[in-house]
DNA sequence: GTCTATATCAAGATAGAC
DNA sequence: GTCTATCTTGATATAGAC
């Protein structure tokens, strides 16, 4: 914790980074342990002390990105005001978030971990089974919050996969379609 | 094609088959060449002959997976009729269809191209692009439609990370949502 | 805590026999 | 068209110095 302050960031910050910067630029199946370190600016030896071994780099990065979403949700939902959804309102936006920045290269680490070893995938896999039993706990429209959900998720996966075919204005009119769809649930 | 004929498939399709199983079952990012040899039932060497690289069998995989996905919507074209949103309903239902057994482990070969070499994704793009011209162009209500699509994506990537919390029924119940949606719009 | 050097190994690809 | 044998590379991981 120490090294942490006056923005000082520890070694095992930096490899997060330089290895989810570099998911993000070379794609997932060419991450090396040798990149990572070159990038951090440390040597291979010196990373595999931080990180005993590349699992333990990816299960890293796999935390790291499931504690950052799950921080950007509670963040939101001391400026959200209460009403219809709210769940799926807060999941959703949180989600919609990590399009800006180093959130969508550290997204990428997912996909990282899911082609070298899917157990990794595990503490994804937690927090996914969490957010639905939360939906259905408190949703006023279940239908409705899965498909905001799943297609909040959707525009996601074409993100990562560099496979989007929308614009900004595209991106932000589904963004309003899911809003609305939230607020006002499937037409009858 | 005359090697097609009675049941016969030719190595290059024995290959594809073992190649999506292999993805299936031990992850992108393990699929050796030996592995997919071996499960083909042939030999490095001979598989090297059909595909000459690693990036060949990729692409062979993708294209595939695209071809028969646009194939299936073709079908589902001849058994379905007109009427509000067609080509979206076409499109979310050629899609839910892969959920169901080889085309799920094929959808996989994407993951091992995009981890390895995200430029063979080149042909998803391609199709993914083409969904969206002709949906802007025919949808009675985009809004919904990409909504739709992008819902039936978003349960697809769980299912091909194998992240789905979802069970038989609430797959059966979000395909209905999706049919709603694509009929009736969002709620005003 | 970080470095260099090196061991080890797996995987893609080639060559040439059959 | 398929096989075996081999080459070559690149990447993880270890060992031990600083």
């Amino acid at each position: 914790m120490f090294n942490c302050i006056r923005g000082r960031k520890s070694s095992r910050e930096k490899i997060l980074d330089a290895a989810a910067e570099l998911v993000g630029s070379i794609g997932a199946g060419r991450l090396t342990l040798e990149a990572v370190a070159e990038r951090a600016g440390l040597s291979k030896g010196g990373l595999l002390y931080n990180f005993p071994s590349k699992d333990a780099l990816l299960q890293g990065m796999i935390q790291r990105l499931v504690d950052e979403v799950s921080a950007e949700k509670e963040t939101l939902r001391g400026h959200t005001p209460p009403g219809r959804n709210l769940e799926a309102r807060l999941c959703t936006a949180a989600l919609l978030k990590m399009h800006a920045g180093k959130m969508k290269d550290i997204a990428n680490g997912m996909l990282a971990a899911s082609s070298e070893n899917p157990a990794l995938l595990e503490p994804v896999r937690q927090v996914i089974r969490k957010t639905l039993t939360e939906m259905r706990e408190t949703s006023d429209d279940l239908d409705a919050c899965l498909l905001a959900w799943l297609a909040v998720e959707g525009l996601n996966s074409f993100e990562m996969h560099d496979l989007s075919p929308f614009s900004e204005e595209d991106r932000d009119r589904i963004a309003a379609s899911v809003t609305k769809l939230l607020e006002n649930g499937i037409a009858e």
